[in-house]
DNA sequence: CAGCCGGATTGATCGACATCAATTCCGGCT
DNA sequence: AGCCGGAATTGATGTCGATCAATCCGGCTG
């Protein structure tokens, strides 16, 4: 790997603050790789040799069984990929695949496992990465069991205008059959459901989404701190562990004021 | 905490291993208590000031939104929980409730991370657990999506037969009311789910289930190793991140045979 | 520019699951 | 034993989402 490269891995929040001799061990035969749209990296059931640190693009992980499929999560950068299964060296449960051009950064597992033996930090640092996509799973579950497709969508749209900063225009980051999919829907209940949100202000044209009436999509989104995680990612929240905490932190000085749980 | 609750501790799989100066401090303010059925042990939002190790007992971990409430998962012994929020030190995202009476440890969450930071031993159990409960989270998201109530019934009973390493007989462990929110549904219809089961060898008395025609009940079920784990839970197998191993090896062992995966 | 192709939308219909309501079953209690 | 209350079951009906089918649209190519 070119040392270029190898400054810009040392700012990855998974490297940051570990002695320098994990972070060789850890870089040790890592490689940084370009891969075209909807390359297939990983299918499911195969076993893991790298994790995957996707630095520019889009990835998408899903999931199929018995001719149907669906999508699990997608992700943008940083972050880190297949990481539980290179902890415990075990088979992928779902397959990878870029939706664009991506840059990654493959590190051997057995390098990330020693590390992780090595280095206290190092392996505290694995551990909050994992804490953040189980915790994003969590969420992800929630949302599923106890809302519609509609209220999913909703709140998609919520999350989407906190994350990228914005004010009351929002870009869908993916093609709407795969958002559909993501949503656990079908692509036609989706535009339906895009359809139901017009009576509550939301207006789509392409990939551009209006939100003209914020208050009106909150009331039926009913956005919650403990399914939404509405934390900004632009600024120095880079991966899901310090959005985790964003939320936690913003809960707690909020206090419930916005929403209120019931008492009991 | 009496010494010889110390001494049963020291022989769980989260501090096996571990240095004696972690185990101290990571046990230091530990306390083993018991508590009634249907105990209320943390509601979601609220912040985390402990790790719950379940010794003895049932642990139901549940969550709501506007009115509706599903069940994420039941833990029986052993399994620590809200480890997530304990190692970022963030609020809960799920309410747990005891469903019987428990015997459970609590460790103070600051002895956690602080032991984390001094063992990379011990770090790397806890991310070994983490692990466990996300690539659990990543099934059970699987198995929602992807399947229809029925076919995760039957992929339920098929479980349960293989945990509990019985032969055509097996045991519900829960109320059928828990067990239809476990698996999405509602008592209802997993009443007439075991109905259409009938028909592929199921017959339901109570709580004990006659599984008379395996073939035809996985003819329907169509389990699959990356989404349900067969793992026998009786012999040195305790954690789910032990399950998630044999998982992986078994599958690499009988390398498809059994469950052949479209070519690709 | 015409043609083409994949994604998106719209409409009609179907199936799965939820809801509401009425019994029935079962365990614990007096 | 008889009673009581919550759980489980069963039936009737409604709602949501899936499926099938037919355009519509936008971008790309020949």
């Amino acid at each position: 790997m070119r040392s270029s490269d190898l400054e810009r891995v040392k700012t990855l929040p998974m490297f940051a603050n570990i002695a320098p001799d994990t972070f060789r061990v850890a870089t040790a035969g890592a490689n940084l790789q370009r891969f075209p749209a909807n390359t297939t990296l990983l299918r499911e059931g195969d076993p893991v040799d790298f994790l995957y640190v996707l630095l520019e693009g889009q990835v998408e992980l899903h999931s199929g069984w018995d001719d149907r499929e669906t999508v699990i999560a997608i992700l943008r950068p940083v972050s880190t990929f297949i990481l539980a299964a290179v902890v415990l060296d075990a088979d992928a449960l779902m397959s990878a695949r870029t939706l664009e051009r991506c840059e990654i950064l493959m590190i051997p597992g057995d390098a990330i496992r020693t590390a992780m033996q090595l280095d206290a930090r190092f392996a505290v640092a694995v551990s909050r990465d994992l804490v953040g996509a189980f915790r994003g799973m969590v969420r992800a579950m929630k949302n599923h069991k106890l809302r519609s497709g509609v209220e999913r969508l909703a709140n998609y749209l919520l999350v989407l205008r906190s994350a990228d900063n914005a004010g009351s225009t929002v870009r869908l980051h993916h093609e709407k059959r795969i958002l559909a999919s993501l949503l656990g829907m079908t692509p036609e209940n989706l535009s339906r459901a895009f359809g139901t949100l017009q009576s509550h202000g939301v207006k789509v044209q392409g990939s551009v989404v209006q939100l003209t009436d914020i208050p009106a999509l909150e009331a039926l989104a009913k956005p919650d701190p403990l399914i939404d995680n509405h934390a900004p990612r632009d600024g120095d929240i880079l991966i899901d562990a310090d959005a985790e905490i964003w939320s936690s932190e913003w809960n707690r000085a909020t206090m419930g004021k916005l929403a209120p749980r019931k008492a009991g």
